[in-house]
DNA sequence: CGCGAAATCTGTAACGATACAGTAGCGTTG
DNA sequence: CAACGCTACTGTATCGTTACAGATTTCGCG
């Protein structure tokens, strides 16, 4: 047919109807898939025109890339994987942490996979697949223990990850967290200047590191403020409502009642509010309580309680931003934060009624 | 060097170390690639032998297909995308579900893929991603509408979903829902059991099909149990706590006030009950009240207020098998699930106590 | 005018899987 | 014994992309 044009674009016209590719694009322009390939990366081999035109190209028919043609081509997956456990939490801080991911890749490129793993007894499980069968680019891991072998694993194969929580290995890798430390020391402090003297904390599992974040800050304001810790390892966050409300009953019923409560979790304390009253004493007289808390229920349920509130939407924000920062190789260092807790103003009352 | 043995397994042995492939098994049996490929998916035209024989190799090895190889030569993702807003819920249902559809597909070959929206201003939007990229093979939506262009478009383009609530269209398809007319009208019995007469609904927004499954509910019980609908559109469980009870403290100081309400949504229900006591009046006495709940921390916190509680968890798994169901092909009409509220009894005090 | 370098562009092979169209071997049948 | 059919297996092409190793053209410069 048309002897002059070099026939480019190499088989033939592409079937129409069906989504775009390179080939689409390279018959389009007259271009080589390759050329168009390059183009669009914007490779230093390809003249600026030419770049130009095949953005043009690409944007007008909505050209978008073939995950599993990358994928298959580079083993890039343009995935993060969240990795959970089945079990985790009663009041959801999955929710805020997925939408807070989400909001993050949602101007990237990449996808979020959550992959589940049933009860702590393998934890490495999810971690194993993801890293045998390259199933993603990055891994957020929740739930941090002070030596987490998940971490190690990771850092083992190369696999970028963001930990919500900190470890303690000696290892510097991205992670976001709450200052817990800080948190219980400032609730010490608050129990304190309103009178309280025998203070208790709901600790949050031993196995985890901000068990003993939030222990050394509520025993360090304990020294600091003057006040004395009450013993209460019977429960801790993890357990069940009813576990925690009994434990807590029968500590309020024997002589070494507490005056004051320290919280690490908002359903751990709306547990104990029940043990206070089902032993017959009030929240916010007999005892004062201040809890940590991932929304603003207890505040508006529970006015007495003051709360700290834990903005998990933004600790995914953040984690999103870290593992991307680690796959794109930014030093570890830089990828670390920690957020300050801010006690909540009281509800505010409608002005105009 | 063999001239013996036919030249098997195309090329030379495979590179060491890396994952295995077909090309692995084919390598170690002695097989071609096909051959491996097809005895794996138990075609009918490889021998019982064979098949066993591949089978245990691919076993020990532990092979697992490369999910690019096989999304870009067949077009199968083997991912489910949960379609979610990013405004969605202050009181996280997306936990409980994500949770429920991962217990349902960690036995499956499928991924979870949170596929997020903002605003409802195109909740088109990753409908038409999904289906312009082949990015999922089924989907799960939520805040389904009487009228839901998602289901016509997705219909349309024969791209198996289940929705997390119902349609109006004359459309049979996958749904798993909750008996919202009947919690509605269930809650209305027990209020008029105990005496109430003028009673209000907080109601689901307009536009969601559960609006008027929920009102039709309401009204039919003020009928038949011979109750009073106060009238209390300002507001639904959509507009934020500060509005809800604004505008309830507001209907609780007017003549018209209500003793009686019913609440769609948990969160919903604490605004309710800010609005009663910011009146000066008191759950339970003035007025009494039941509240659909996805936990249960008002039970908990205000056992006053007469709980049904909506098992999200199961909703997100009843929809994970009806997406997958859908892909298997089996007919619709087998794939629709309504699950029936119950009154949640009373918290039980700890008997040992 | 010839030659090498620079600037652009290109074809081929490969990633791992599968659809498809065979082929080889063997027993049956007229 | 030729033709046929059946069983069991195999090679090739292909999905969309990119790495790699050219290929072509232009231009400067001796």
């Amino acid at each position: 047919m048309d002897g002059k044009t070099k026939n480019r674009a190499t088989t033939a016209a592409p079937v129409e109807g069906g989504r775009p590719t390179l080939k689409t694009i390279a018959f389009m322009t007259g271009l080589g898939v390759t050329t168009v390939s390059r183009a669009l990366k914007d490779a230093p081999d390809i003249g600026a025109e030419t770049k130009e035109r095949v953005r043009l190209v690409a944007k007008q028919i909505g050209y978008q890339p073939n995950r599993a043609g990358v994928r298959l081509r580079t083993g890039k997956t343009n995935v993060i994987s969240l990795v959970l456990t089945l079990e985790e939490e009663i009041m959801g801080i999955t929710s805020p942490m997925v939408i807070g991911i989400t909001e993050i890749l949602a101007g990237t490129q990449y996808h979020l996979v959550v992959t589940p793993y049933s009860s702590a007894k393998d934890p490495l499980g999810p971690i194993r697949y993801i890293l045998d069968t390259g199933a993603a680019d990055g891994v957020i891991i929740s739930r941090t223990e002070p030596t987490d072998p998940r971490v190690t694993l990771l850092t083992e194969r190369h696999l970028p990850f963001a930990t919500h929580g900190r470890t303690e290995m000696g290892l510097i890798h991205p992670y976001h967290d709450f200052d817990n430390e800080r948190f219980a020391y400032e609730a010490v402090r608050k129990l304190v200047d309103r009178g309280r003297r025998r203070l208790v904390l709901l600790e949050p599992p031993p196995n985890l590191t901000f068990h003993s974040h939030m222990r050394t800050g509520f025993e360090r304001g304990v020294r600091d403020f003057g006040a004395e810790a009450v013993s209460f390892h019977q429960v801790n966050i993890d357990h069940s409502l009813v576990a925690i409300r009994d434990a807590f009953e029968k500590l309020m019923r024997s002589p070494d009642a507490p005056d004051g409560v320290v919280s690490g979790s908002g359903s751990g304390a709306i547990a104990l509010i029940a043990g206070i009253e089902a032993a017959g004493k009030r929240v916010g007289e007999d005892a004062e309580m201040v809890s940590k808390v991932p929304s603003d229920f207890l505040r508006w349920l529970r006015p007495e309680v003051m709360t700290m509130y834990e903005d998990i939407r933004i600790a995914g924000r953040e984690l999103a931003k870290a593992v991307i920062g680690h796959i794109e190789g930014h030093p570890p260092e830089t990828l670390q934060s920690l957020s300050q807790p801010e006690f909540q103003p009281p509800m505010a009352r409608s002005p105009r009624l």
